[in-house]
RNA sequence: GCCCGGGUGGCGAAAUGGUAGACGCGCAACACUUAAAAUGUUGUGACCGUAAGGUCAUGUCGGUUCGAGUCCGACCCUGGGCACCA
């Protein structure tokens, strides 16, 4: 094939042919850690909608760098999967009133065409699929190993719920808005029994791992801030006339000595223990509120008396206890010490109930007034007064003195405390992995556990092991008595395929559609081999995402092999940890967080050689539609891949997406700057076929102009590593500004450099023209990549800004070597500086090739 | 309220403390064309000036420096995250 005019359309499914007949993009072996690069984007769930131009943009992203470090060669792993588990599958299908196991495999095929059309770089025969059975087996093996390690119990528990989905969710699911992330609808809160896995024991080796990460610093905020670590101390309170204490955590004891009241959740333990009707009728009137009722409330502080003092052993003083649903019992101890002078919370509520304020501290503007109103309450900075002991002591300090003071009197104990909750870990609904669990009711009633079986016997476990400050073994007994007669599935019943239904949709009831399934849940239990239960409950859409960067480089042997052995085979390929992790930034907290998580785990167990999954993570910007809203089928403002390609051709969309702003910036579509580049493509194409611009005679190239070159090639070769592809290609724009001027010329050695360049960004115009133009056989995506020739890089004279007190006066043109003598006496000729200068003493400061500025001393 | 980003021409944006606005879009004039589109050439921050040139200009106000978009301090606006978190 081969043609003058410029027709994308007829030269790209060329080459995407020649591509797939050469096999060009097959992984090749990896030789050590050093030479590999294993560039991943998070894998998309193949939604019926297909791709969107915004979708383009991260994948095209990875694209380039994938190409890059393989043209660098580098040996390249850059596969592509589907995590087509989840609620968006299950709800379109339910819309389609079809089962999700018949609509997936279609939706996966039209992704797999639009990537092929995107030009994507992946090599297929590592794909994978998270609802494959082959794959899921090591899902369901993983969360096995979970349990039997004590990292995961089922509980009663209050947990978010979707009414709309009909399922529990992670606290991390939940918006700040108080929204399903998936869904958009409000979301309540309920009752349910969960899986609920034990994210919270590894809550400082998740925080401790982000500091070797190069991620985004806003995504490491995020998560330290999701973890949130707080060093604080437990004070335990005696309770007037009762054997009952309380505890309460506190982060700033040193102020205790303004300590007034206590306030206790609703829901506290100690609250069972009384006998007032005002005191149940409150609880009553709390509970019965949804969370949303809750967030409408506002901040307006209600609360009820319960009739109890407790002591403040500092000072003697009586501290009414009071009830209130601002404390949460999920936070801390689930009961505060009110001090109103140093936090503004409790000042409100003790103003709402008419209780005193003491001062305690003297904030920086040295107000020493009684405290009546908010403005006036110090939380940040100050010395303490009132407060014996501390009295002159910086707040700071004082906490540290209290604490010890506190623990030697043996009335409080230093305690962490942490914003992430353990992690709720099943969902009501039908899509997604089955956990591998039953429930025999025979066995729970004699108290017989997993763990005192004979089937744990031939089980590999590591109790032994574990984390940090505690075995596994230590893991278990805390949970061993909440799962009574939950056994896992035998290893070699796996994978537990989930069962195909007519009628999947999500219940009422909070149970998963599953239980219809009557034959499915009705099952044997594997250990008295009496009648038994299935559980119920899927695995969350994030389960699968959480080991499937292991499962490129097996998946071959996906199924072939029992899941501990291909963990083994994948360590032992070692294409981890992640080099390029590529996303956006809405995984801050979820999948992100997830995935280290279960890394972490596995690497205490021994399973896995690395701990952090993801070395580098870079984010890219969402592409809005032209209206600047997001692109959705309802505003009817989406841009189609397949539209655009057709009419301007895949490598300007590319170049286009890449050019436009910052990788990690958000861009609106717009379709002028898209001819931009399609322009530029256009005239690549055009200078390749121009006789004149490619001599066979390298006496007619300018030294300029391969000077020229070399410098864009050593730009191109920083920024695209550092995902500066904007930059890239604007330095390869300049470049090709002055191969068009008249007369310049590239010999075909300079010719292919610069094509080269290109490659990673427009792969099908710069193969064709490698090929068919150039004559090369091979792919140019084989080639390597061309080194910065030194020697060409030539420096002339070239401008010098001349400053007169650091405004640009004149420029001069002088080699930029010149010493200063040479610079100055340059300068002096020119009449421009003369008349700035003339007659008045000055200093000069001379920096190399950059700047002289004459500096006129001040006149008196 | 707390924690991160970000404020630069008409627009998207460049700029290791050293010529602010590279590159692209748009716009204008010209060339080609019967004409238009496409393409090419030239110009294009604002203001004053025929010009040479000058003044102003990177959210605001200060500071450091020979020199600040860049560093420091205070503030304003804006995007995102968290939040009755003790």
């Amino acid at each position: 094939m081969k043609t003058q005019r410029f027709e994308p359309s007829l030269f790209e499914k060329h080459i995407q042919e020649l591509w797939e007949k050469e096999n060009v993009y097959q992984t090749t072996p990896k030789v050590d850690q050093n030479s590999k690069a294993y560039v991943l984007v998070m894998f998309p769930y193949p939604s019926g909608y297909g791709l969107h131009t915004g979708h383009a943009r991260i994948y095209t992203g990875t694209d380039v760098l994938a190409r890059f470090y393989r043209m660098q060669g580098k040996a390249v792993l850059h596969p592509m999967g589907w995590d087509a588990f989840g609620l968006p599958a299950e709800n379109a299908a339910i819309k389609a009133h079809k089962n999700p196991q018949d609509i997936v495999p279609g939706n996966i095929t039209n992704f797999k065409n639009q990537f092929r059309l995107l030009g994507m770089s992946y090599d297929w025969s590592k794909e994978i699929n998270t609802t494959d059975p082959k794959y899921y087996a090591v899902t369901q093996y993983l969360f096995l190993q979970f349990y039997k390690h004590g990292l995961l119990y089922k509980k009663d528990t209050p947990v978010f719920y979707c009414p709309f989905c009909k399922t529990g969710l992670a606290q991390e699911e939940v918006m700040g808005d108080g929204t399903h992330e998936r869904c958009g609808n409000v979301v309540e809160k309920r009752n349910l029994p969960q899986w609920m896995f034990r994210i919270t024991e590894y809550a400082d080796s998740l925080l401790e791992g982000l500091k070797g990460l190069d991620w985004p610093t806003g995504i490491l905020e995020m998560q330290k801030n999701w973890i949130g670590r707080k060093e604080g101390i437990d004070i335990t309170y005696n309770i007037e006339g009762m054997s009952e204490t309380v505890t309460c955590f506190t982060t700033r004891p040193d102020t205790n000595f303004g300590a007034t009241f206590v306030v206790i959740a609703p829901e506290h333990p100690l609250v069972s223990t009384l006998d007032k009707p005002d005191v149940k009728e409150y609880v009553e009137t709390v509970l019965a509120k949804t969370e949303r009722e809750r967030l409408s409330d506002g901040k307006k502080k209600t609360g009820v008396f319960t009739g109890l003092y407790a002591i403040n052993k500092l000072n003697g003083r009586r501290m009414p206890i009071w009830i209130s649903d601002f404390v949460l019992m999920n936070v801390g101890t689930g009961a505060v010490v009110g001090v109103p002078g140093n936090d503004k919370r409790d000042f409100e509520f003790a103003q709402a109930m008419g209780m005193p304020v003491v001062r305690v501290v003297v904030g920086s503007n040295g107000d020493t007034s009684d405290i009546t109103r908010l403005q006036q309450v110090q939380e940040e900075t100050g010395t303490m007064i009132n407060s014996e002991f501390l009295d002159g002591k910086d707040i700071h300090e004082a906490t540290n003195v209290m604490m010890d003071h506190l623990e030697a009197k043996g009335w409080g104990k230093r305690t962490v405390s942490y914003h992430v909750r353990d992690w709720i870990f099943s969902r009501q609904r039908y899509w997604g992995e089955p956990i591998p669990m039953v429930y025999c009711k025979a066995c729970a009633g004699q108290k017989i556990s997993y763990w005192d079986c004979d089937i744990a016997k031939d089980d590999d476990l590591r109790l032994d092991k574990g984390l940090k400050n505690k075995t596994f073994n230590a893991m278990v007994k805390e949970i061993k008595d909440t799962m009574y007669g939950w056994f896992p599935v035998l290893a070699a019943e796996l994978p537990l395929e989930l069962p195909y239904l007519e009628s999947y949709e999500p219940t009422e009831t909070g149970e998963s559609p599953l239980v219809q399934a009557n034959e499915w849940v009705d099952t044997t239990c594997p250990v008295c081999k009496g009648p038994a239960r299935r559980e119920t409950d899927t695995m969350p859409n994030w389960a699968g995402s959480c080991w499937y960067f292991l499962a490129f480089s097996i998946a071959e042997e996906l199924g072939k092999q029992a899941p501990e052995e291909l963990l083994a085979k994948a360590c032992q390929q070692s294409w981890m940890p992640v080099d390029w992790y590529i996303g956006g930034a809405e995984h801050a907290v979820l999948h992100l967080l997830y995935a280290r998580f279960w890394m972490h785990i596995l690497n205490d167990l021994g399973s896995v050689t690395f701990r952090e999954p993801f070395t580098r993570l870079r984010n890219v910007g969402m592409v809005l539609a032209a209206d600047g809203r997001k692109m959705s089928k309802s505003w009817g403002n989406v841009i189609n891949p397949d539209d655009i390609i057709h009419e301007y051709g895949t490598d300007a969309l590319r170049v286009y997406e890449m050019f436009m702003a910052p990788f990690s910036q958000e861009i609106a579509w717009s379709t002028q700057t898209l001819q931009g580049a399609y322009r530029f493509i256009r005239r690549i194409w055009h200078i390749y076929h121009d006789s004149a611009k490619i001599t066979k005679d390298p006496s007619q190239e300018a030294k300029k102009l391969i000077s020229e070159l070399q410098r864009t090639i050593k730009k191109i070769s920083t920024d695209t590593p550092d995902v500066k592809f904007n930059t890239s290609i604007a330095s390869a724009m300049e470049f090709l500004n002055l191969w068009e001027e008249p007369g310049a010329a590239l010999s075909q050695a300079h010719a292919k450099d610069f094509l080269k360049l290109l490659a990673p960004y427009a792969p099908f115009i710069t193969d064709y023209l490698w090929r068919e133009v150039l004559g090369e056989g091979n792919s140019i995506h084989l080639a390597s990549w061309p080194n910065v020739d030194q020697s060409a890089l030539i420096k002339t004279d070239s401008e010098l800004p001349v400053q007169v007190n650091g405004k640009v006066r004149d420029r001069i043109m002088i080699f930029p070597e010149a010493l200063q003598e040479e610079a100055l006496a340059k300068a002096l000729d020119s009449a421009k500086i003369q008349a700035w200068i003339a007659g008045k003493n000055y200093t000069t400061v001379y920096v190399k090739g950059k700047i002289l500025n004459f500096v006129i001393e001040e006149v008196k």
